[in-house]
DNA sequence: ATATTTTATCGTATTTGTACGATGAATGAA
DNA sequence: TTCATTCATCGTACAAATACGATAAAATAT
């Protein structure tokens, strides 16, 4: 990225983006599904319905973790994931609201 | 991304994750709150408001011009871009609808 | 015609993301 | 204890994204 500027802009940008990188791979939504599918959120079982290596499962529920989009809890040898929607609302709202914001100035337009 | 498996994933999952991804960085969001600000949407005046340069500025134009996200007119020499809401629009209620329906099964959560 | 303005594109350097094999840590089963 | 299961992490290879200077292209102004 040659020298990120990302921190030159507003919190509000920072936050919107980091939420929309989480859920700008495939396999992260892919699992967002399979979470709220599932009764049984075990890492193993996402691994067995993705396209994708064991490790590499286990990076992107990291990923998905940090941002606080799921939460997992350690069951015996097992790791139990699942979704955090109270978070999640939160982000989507926030989202929504920049959005719904931005189109009310809708007549400005020159194009 | 050593050999991408993109690809392997549904129709609905790479869109939405494409989705995301332009707007998976607050350059990107800034530029779209700048064109529902601003009267004149030409490139120069995101240049002057955005911390980056010209040709950067430009170069998240395309990206967000080829997601569909913006339309660009010329005008002389100048670009004049702005919101595509009919695009945005059909994204947002994809992307939301994605996760409302997601919600629905929100009892079957394990921890 | 020449110079200026405005933007897109090219080339390139650097950083970040993606993917996986191998290994280790932790638990449960034999 | 020993073995198998399950998962996280490390190291690494490669691909993609980010940023910018330099330059080209296109229109306007002088």
């Amino acid at each position: 990225m040659a020298i990120a500027k990302t921190n030159e802009f507003t919190q509000q940008e920072q936050d919107l983006a980091a939420f929309a990188k989480v859920l700008s791979h495939p396999a992260r939504i892919a699992i967002m599904k399979v979470l709220a599918e599932e009764k049984d959120c075990i890492c193993g079982r996402i691994v067995e319905i993705l396209p994708l290596a064991q490790a590499t499962v286990s990076q992107h529920l990291k990923e998905l973790k940090n941002a606080g989009l799921i939460k997992g809890t350690v069951e015996g040898p097992k790791s139990c994931y699942c979704i955090n929607w109270d978070a999640m609302d939160k982000y989507l709202q926030e989202f929504n609201g920049m959005f719904s914001a931005l189109q009310l100035q809708k007549g400005k337009s020159c194009c």
